[in-house]
DNA sequence: GTCTATACGAGGATAGAC
DNA sequence: GTCTATCCTCGTATAGAC
């Protein structure tokens, strides 16, 4: 009954995280203006405001899918007691979630870090922090809670973008992941 | 034969220096406002114009303390090659730079590392990177790499503001050396 | 339901008076 | 050496056309 429409409508929104994701990515969150990605879609920057509530709302959506899976990831951690063995199997997970996820959606998690820091809707804040703090057992030293972290951020860092190691991403994910086996204890 | 002023005057660009360094440590270089500066030393905004040519200016001047120190560690990195013992000398020497420094400086750094990188002038770009680069020998596997990148990461996050670690400056440094042992090889 | 037009206050920056 | 006045762009908000 209701006309298809010669261009295609109702996708706006899906267009504005597509080139807010490439944008947030490439130049970072601050640096990304409204304004250019409203002319980029041929919109003005007030029919973004329909479809977001906020430029933090744009990130945020963004975030939606990476958040999803290291929200389960720090769930399955939590479910048992953490031994050497599961938390090795957590950055193993862990590595294959920042290739799985839709990749740009990981690396604008990384490029951006302290712009997520910054909001006030703590539900993707800081999504490291709840990762190995999950993984940390209780009677862990300094030195053991910092070679959690340390293991966790090779593996992000190993696949973060303009990281210039050279390599395939499977290569520096495979010596991320050798190097966490020394790492974790 | 000059009078001295009553309230002390031509220490106006310090002054900037000592509000903007607290504040860009504190609330992030993003977030803070060339007017907030201004109102808290009582001049306007333009009376800062005068002493910087720019408000990331005013973040490089911060900056040239910590980044002398940090050349000087990698013109010492470069002098020989790189053996295995150098390069955990080097780490140490960081760690002695990270506390020797005057604090708030290296805090400042580490507390806006993605403002740094948008700065053009790379006199400071990403101090880190001139310094693993200077450590990583010629025929480095990726591993090896990525070894040493994070062995520098370590001291520093040891010694971020705000990373929940617990324990003293010392401790935290400690245990950041004995992780480093593990990564440099 | 989707968007344009328009405006506001705050941001960084500049020219020029004093 | 410091300020006023001004400019452009930013994120945000609302009224109303279609």
């Amino acid at each position: 009954m209701t006309e298809t429409p010669t261009r295609r409508r109702g996708d706006t929104r899906a267009r504005i995280q597509e080139v807010a994701l490439e944008r947030f990515t490439e130049n970072g969150y601050d640096q990304t203006s409204l304004r250019e990605i409203a002319e980029d879609l041929g919109v003005t920057k007030a029919a973004l405001y329909y479809h977001f509530k906020t430029k933090d709302d744009i990130l945020e959506s963004l975030l939606s899918q990476a958040s999803t899976a290291l929200d389960e990831l720090v769930a399955w951690m939590r479910a048992e007691p953490s031994t050497r063995e599961r938390r090795l199997e957590m950055i193993h997970r862990l590595a294959g979630i920042t290739q799985g996820v839709p990749g740009d959606v990981m690396r604008c998690v990384q490029q951006n870090e302290v712009a997520l820091q910054n909001l006030g809707t703590s539900l993707v804040h800081d999504l490291k922090v709840r990762l190995w703090e999950a993984a940390i057992p209780d009677e862990a030293s300094i030195e053991d809670r910092l070679r959690i972290r340390m293991a966790v951020m090779t593996v992000l860092i190993a696949n973060k973008p303009g990281n210039d190691l050279g390599g395939t991403a499977a290569e520096r994910t495979a010596a991320a992941l050798e190097i966490a086996e020394d790492l974790v204890r």
